[in-house]
RNA sequence: GGGCAGUUGGCGCAGCGGUAGCGCGUCCGCCUCACACGCGGAAGGUCACAGGUUCAAAUCCUGUACUGCCCACCA
């Protein structure tokens, strides 16, 4: 005998390893079917998958195993991404906390070692919980953005965007993190807003005049300023423009220029002009020929400033400053002042606004036919809403900021001789004693080799004295390159020539521009082809009150805590259950357990259909020709459910699919077909009834495989004999297909009579507390010949259901005494209640029933005495209100006269 | 400052032209021979507000108010 309760546990671990020996997930080029294909957004191997990650994953697993039953050669690419400026991070404080050593400690190529021993772990980790959640990638063919492969498609993409001269090296204000000590791109940092304080400063004229006072945030760069600027247009400061001020504790000059980038309102109207620490006001600089000095180096440290704050760190000096502003009587106001400051989107710390050398792409040719694919509707998004602000971004491109100065990711692939470049190279010597190359200036002469490995020679010299840059590129540079890189690419391999273009991407949208319009632009430079048509944007999973789940926070839910909970299949449906497209999913532990009692329904349903197949050999067909109501009905809600849960993965709506399925197989299949179909059990029909059964179990259990893999797999193996299936797992086979003569709106509307009216008995039944086990008498009467001959017909039903044992139907019932009644449609019910009606509670029953039945009538001749819902609605809905109308008022009739007989 | 979502029973959501559904929770009754991770029943909503379009609006349009998200160089 089979458990009470499913417990996933062990089929989960026994089906994920026969999936993946069985090698059920690999795709291969098959020209005779078409391709589906999504590639996985590589998770950085920085730990553990998260919520985010089964949901986006779960979302894609369910697409890619029903696309395979749909009968398309499905391929779900895995891999695994690393991580740049994530993953150095994770490792430093690895380093930090067990061994109590920097990555300098163990210098650069012990460091990346290091980095490689933990990818072997962390991805071996990675991929234990890819096969853990049932998703269907295959594990023995798993990509790695920095593999061998990946390696060569990033230098390619290099070597060709160089000579398009995309890719060039420019000197300007870029996004420095101070502890990562790496330049960002502009979309790496993130914009928070902390409470700070605005400082009002007075800068004398030069003089001896009272001069000009600013505002500024940020006091402990006044040593950079070039500048003091006010709008032109401002009356206060007409006279003052050309004339100079001096800058407090430095005591150097500088000019009042006018610019039209200063607030006339904000502050006081003049704003200090720090061409080196600030982006608005690099650009003012530029536009006035300023010069533009940093204060603040790499580390975070003051430099050129007065001595007193030399080496000082940047915060002390601010306080500093201000103490001695204060004390030369320079500091005119301090406010409270919230603003947006610029963070680090992998540590959080401030950003420094830093003059820098750098690598960049130049966007602008390539984002042209990304923007015409998105505008032209070629490349689809779900929710579309994401259309506008995806070509907005683009629009408004920025040069991309490509280089880092981390240790961990791709090497810039471009060598320097060391006698040709001599002054633009600058060397240092590292904790073990080698000299490294630290800086590169191509302003001071370095003249850049474009190659994957080190050159021969120098072609110039010929010298052999070549170092690379040391610069690696943002992770996001080989990420961009992903869909074509998987296949192999540059290398025009028969996977990439069938697999690519991909079919759909399924990622977060705060991924969008970082990654998504990357991958376009990069897919459509080097193939002329989108990279894929659809991009499936999926929420965010949120704590139950809507906050982002984090560490900090102290609200994240693990999914493996979960599955170990509750199962697998319980995680993924609870997750699907709520997934809308774009729509963020508010999540607790609770959402769980209506998924987990899902999963038991199906087994325990399942189980009781296996009990009662003793003496039945398999298979059993789907029957034809059904003559009884419940199996015409079943059959037709059946299809539906299968149409609708079909139309929900196409549309990319698997909360749709998922609660399809949800509703049929409880509601339809285990509330009403099933406690039907018990009766039938012992009569000659069993076999017509377990063979419906049977087979509506099974086709339900393969339109849920691609949600919960586990439990419809476990159970499908049991059912398997009966139904004539040699495949050994449900993936193989065809996805249930909606039959159009299995529809049969006759057959349902008869089951809603059916359902209506026992439903009334057994409201009656509840309310006068008639005890389970006592068989009470009705009786139901109808106008309507039809319905009267339905009525009797189907009378079993509603004696099964409703726990009837004398059911009169007749025409015309005079109503006996002690009896409550109810109207349903047109039927009107009596159940005799001899002994147990309490008079009190059923006046209050039917008084409500009647004012319904009042109101309904009063809406319904209102809608039908005007004359423009005659001539301008349908027909068919005028038709409506009137049987509605009709309805109510032989409601009200009857509802009235049995109250008159309570009297 | 710009853009985009959302506002539906206690909570979380679906519905997106024909007068409201689901899950959880609550209350009542049941260990009915598959399932108490279950069965039956009940209570609970003028679908944020104001206009408009339509025979008909939770559903379409306009505006308002909150809430959230994304983008942006007011220091």
């Amino acid at each position: 005998m089979l458990p009470k309760a499913y417990e996933p546990q062990e089929v989960e671990k026994k089906l994920a390893e026969k999936w993946q020996n069985a090698k059920l997930f690999a795709a291969k080029a098959d020209k005779t079917k078409k391709p589906f294909v999504i590639v996985i957004p590589p998770p950085n191997i920085t730990g553990a998958l998260h919520m985010g990650h089964a949901l986006n994953d779960t979302l894609q697993d369910v697409l890619i195993r029903s696309h395979r039953m749909f009968g398309e050669e499905a391929f779900w690419v895995p891999g695994t991404d690393h991580g740049g400026i994530a993953t150095q991070n994770v490792i430093e404080k690895k380093l930090a906390k067990e061994e109590h050593k920097s990555r300098h400690d163990l210098g650069r190529e012990q460091f990346v070692e290091t980095v490689w021993e933990w990818y072997n772990e962390c991805g071996n980790a990675i991929f234990n919980q890819f096969r853990k959640m049932g998703w269907s990638l295959d594990l023995a063919d798993i990509r790695f953005t920095m593999d061998e492969k990946r390696a060569k498609a990033v230098y390619e993409c290099f070597r060709q965007w160089w000579e398009k001269k995309y890719i060039y090296r420019g000197k300007r204000l870029i996004n420095w993190c101070v502890r990562c000590s790496t330049a960002l791109s502009d979309i790496e940092v993130e914009h928070e807003q902390h409470a700070g304080k605005l400082w009002h400063l007075r800068y004398k004229g030069e003089d001896g005049s009272d001069g000009i006072v600013i505002a500024t945030t940020r006091p402990e760069t006044i040593y950079a300023d070039a500048a003091i600027a006010v709008n032109p247009k401002d009356e206060r400061y007409k006279n003052m423009v050309g004339k100079k001020v001096i800058i407090p504790l430095a005591n150097r000059a500088i000019p009042i220029i006018a610019d039209e980038a200063v607030e006339l309102e904000f502050g006081t109207g003049a704003l200090k002009i720090t061409p080196a620490h600030d982006a608005t006001d690099y650009e003012v600089g530029q536009r006035h020929n300023l010069p533009a000095v940093s204060v603040i180096n790499d580390k975070g440290k003051m430099i050129n400033c007065p001595e007193k704050y030399l080496g000082m760190d940047r915060d002390l000096c601010r306080k500093e400053t201000v103490k001695d502003l204060d004390a030369a009587g320079l500091l005119v106001k301090e406010e409270k002042y919230n603003n947006a400051v610029s963070t680090c989107y992998r540590c959080h710390n401030v950003i420094e606004p830093f003059m820098s050398e750098q690598w960049f792409v130049k966007m602008d040719e390539l984002a042209k036919p990304a923007i015409a694919a998105a505008e032209s509707g070629e490349l689809q998004f779900h929710p579309e809403s994401w259309k506008t602000p995806f070509v907005n971004w683009l629009k408004n491109l920025q040069d991309w900021c490509i280089s880092r100065q981390i240790w961990w990711g791709h090497r810039i692939p471009v060598w320097y001789c060391r006698h040709c470049s001599e002054k633009g190279l600058t060397f240092a010597t590292d904790k073990q004693g080698n000299k490294q190359l630290t800086k590169v200036s191509f302003e001071d002469g370095a003249k850049p080799i474009v190659s994957f490995n080190k050159p021969e020679k120098c072609p110039v010299c010929g010298g052999h004295d070549l170092v690379q840059d040391p610069d690696v590129l943002d992770t996001w540079f080989s990420s961009s390159l992903w869909p074509l890189s998987v296949f192999g690419w540059p290398e025009q391999t028969e996977d990439l020539k069938y697999f690519y273009p991909t079919s759909t991407l399924v990622t977060g949208y705060e991924i969008l521009y970082l990654w998504v319009a990357r991958m376009v632009m990069s897919g459509l430079a080097f193939t002329g082809k989108l990279p894929f048509k659809d991009v499936f944007l999926n929420g965010i999973v949120r704590d139950k009150t809507g906050a982002k789940m984090s560490k900090s926070k102290g609200n994240v839910i693990d999914p493996l805590d979960m599955t170990a909970k509750y199962g697998t299949d319980a995680v993924r449906f609870s997750l699907l259950m709520q997934a809308v497209p774009g729509k963020d999913i508010p999540y607790a532990e609770e959402s769980i357990t209506g998924a987990r009692n899902f999963c038991n329904k199906i087994y325990n349903a399942s189980r009781f259909i296996l009990m009662n197949m003793e003496g039945i050999n398999g298979p059993l067909a789907m029957p034809e020709n059904l003559t009884e109501l419940a199996d015409k009905w079943i059959v037709d809600r059946y299809t539906n459910a299968v149409k609708t849960a079909r139309e929900g993965v196409e549309k990319y709506n698997l909360a749709q699919t998922a609660n399809a399925l949800y509703h049929f197989l409880w509601g339809d299949f285990c509330d009403w077909y099933v406690e039907l179909a018990k009766q039938r059990f012992q009569t000659d029909e069993k076999e017509t009834v377990m063979a419906l059964c049977v087979n509506i179990l099974y086709g339900t259990l393969k339109a849920l495989h691609p949600l919960i893999p586990f439990v419809t797999e476990e159970i499908a193996a049991s059912l398997r004999p009966y139904v004539g299936v040699k495949e050994e797992f449900l993936l193989e086979q065809p996805y249930p297909q909606f039959n159009p003569s299995w529809c049969d709106k006759e057959s349902v509307r008869k089951m809603e009579i059916i359902q209506g009216v026992t439903k009334e008995i057994r409201t009656i039944r509840s309310q006068f507390n008639v005890p389970p086990g006592l068989k009470i008498s009705a009786v139901l009467t109808a106008k309507n010949e039809e319905e009267l001959a339905d009525l009797k017909e189907f009378a079993g039903y509603i004696k099964l259901m409703a726990k009837i044992e004398n059911l009169t139907i007749t025409a015309n019932a005079d109503k006996p005494k002690q009896t409550a009644t109810a109207v349903f449609e047109n039927i009107t019910v009596y159940v005799p209640l001899t002994g147990l009606i309490d008079f009190e509670k059923e006046r209050k029953r039917l008084e409500k029933d009647l004012a319904v039945a009042k109101a309904n009538i009063a809406s319904r001749e209102a809608r039908l005495s005007q004359e423009s819902f005659i001539k301008n609605a349908p027909a068919q809905q005028v038709q409506k209100t009137k049987d509605e109308l009709a309805a109510a008022k032989l409601a009200l009739a009857q509802v009235t006269a049995s109250l008159e007989d309570l009297n």
